[in-house]
DNA sequence: GTCTATATGAAGATAGAC
DNA sequence: GTCTATCTTCATATAGAC
């Protein structure tokens, strides 16, 4: 999993000068820490160890600043989702593992913050939660849809609607896990019981589309 | 579908004056429609029709008046979960029907509203993420438990663990329907697509658990 | 570019009159 | 109980010196 710093380094230009790539990086943390609203200039400036003239040289607004993250955001999910090893081989340990991989990251501290945050400024920063769906979300979903498509065709699988079965995939391996999360109810969840319901969830997706 | 003025008045108590009610009811629909930060004291006196030097003689601050929400957030919860007609006579179209309650609810700028708000303060109220979760999520699931266990003794499904294949069915039904919509990506979603995906996921469920 | 110091305004909360 | 007017705090944003 790539490291909030190297995030931060990531989501700026190369060209930019340190103290642009500290004020980011310490945004990004107190964003996904503590939220938009409660996260003030004075303590992005602090946290980055620069004053916020300096800051303010550098980014507009607070919202320019904001929106600036949502660079990060989409590198976040693209880098985090897993790689599909699409080989059919061995489809239920194929699924497996990508579910495993993916209730990992909905369910990570990192993953769970930026989730709530955009899920929280989502009216207020439209593009940001577009980005967000269209950098995860939606390409682990179109990643599904052609793994379920070949398994179709090569007569592993009984798939009628790939993109309808994909949905109900990703909901059904986490949709009440990532809920619980979201709702500050996910201390309780135990990874024993998080793994054996992942595959519980996995054979009753097979069992729904098996030939 | 209750109202919110409703819900604001059978949130207060019956002998509090007309004042407070009007404060409870401006503040939930300014907290539903704007959220937590961004909803000020004034702009819910000025809603209520009252200075906030009366808003602050009944209710201590902004936090209690928000926590004062919760109740209203669980008689939301509880009034509008379906009523499960156990009746076991026709499964598909009983779960069908569930369903379609269900993802309506997700789905509605209510029930949405009410959804973004409690997951972006759920880190500063835990109790209000507790109440909704108990109230809400936590009834429905275990309203399906009891019908699949229901359905398995009866020889009309076949349920290993009920609490897990209920955990399945909410998340196919309505897992990434609702992702979308509190990413701001759910003006897209057609009502036909709608409601043929939920009777696809239902019908994906059935066969994953049938005899 | 970077800093210290400050202007400006918004929002939570209260004092005192009626 | 209710209001007008005010206090206080704090956060965004900037001015001016180095």
């Amino acid at each position: 999993m790539e490291t909030i710093e190297s995030l931060a380094q990531a989501g700026a230009d190369d060209q930019v000068s340190g103290k642009k790539k500290a004020v980011l990086k310490a945004a990004l943390r107190l964003f996904l820490e503590q939220g938009y609203g409660a996260t003030s200039m004075d303590a992005i400036a602090r946290e980055a160890g620069v004053s916020k003239a300096t800051l303010y040289a550098h980014l507009k607004n607070k919202e320019e600043l904001f929106e600036a993250i949502t660079t990060s955001c989409a590198r976040l999910n693209a880098t985090l989702h897993p790689v599909f090893e699409a080989g059919h081989q061995d489809i239920r340990a194929e699924l497996l593992s990508f579910a495993r991989d993916h209730v990992a990251l909905l369910l990570s501290p990192e993953g769970a913050a930026m989730y709530r945050i955009v899920i929280a400024e989502a009216p207020r920063f439209p593009e940001l939660g577009r980005a967000f769906f269209e950098n995860g979300p939606a390409i682990r979903h179109g990643a599904m849809v052609d793994y379920l498509k070949i398994a179709d065709e090569r007569g592993l699988l009984k798939v009628d609607d790939a993109r309808r079965a994909a949905s109900e995939f990703f909901g059904m391996i986490g949709g009440m896990l990532h809920l619980r999360a979201m709702l500050g109810q996910g201390h309780k969840i135990d990874a024993a019981e998080q793994a054996a319901a992942v595959e519980h969830a996995v054979d009753a997706f097979l069992r729904a589309y098996r030939t």
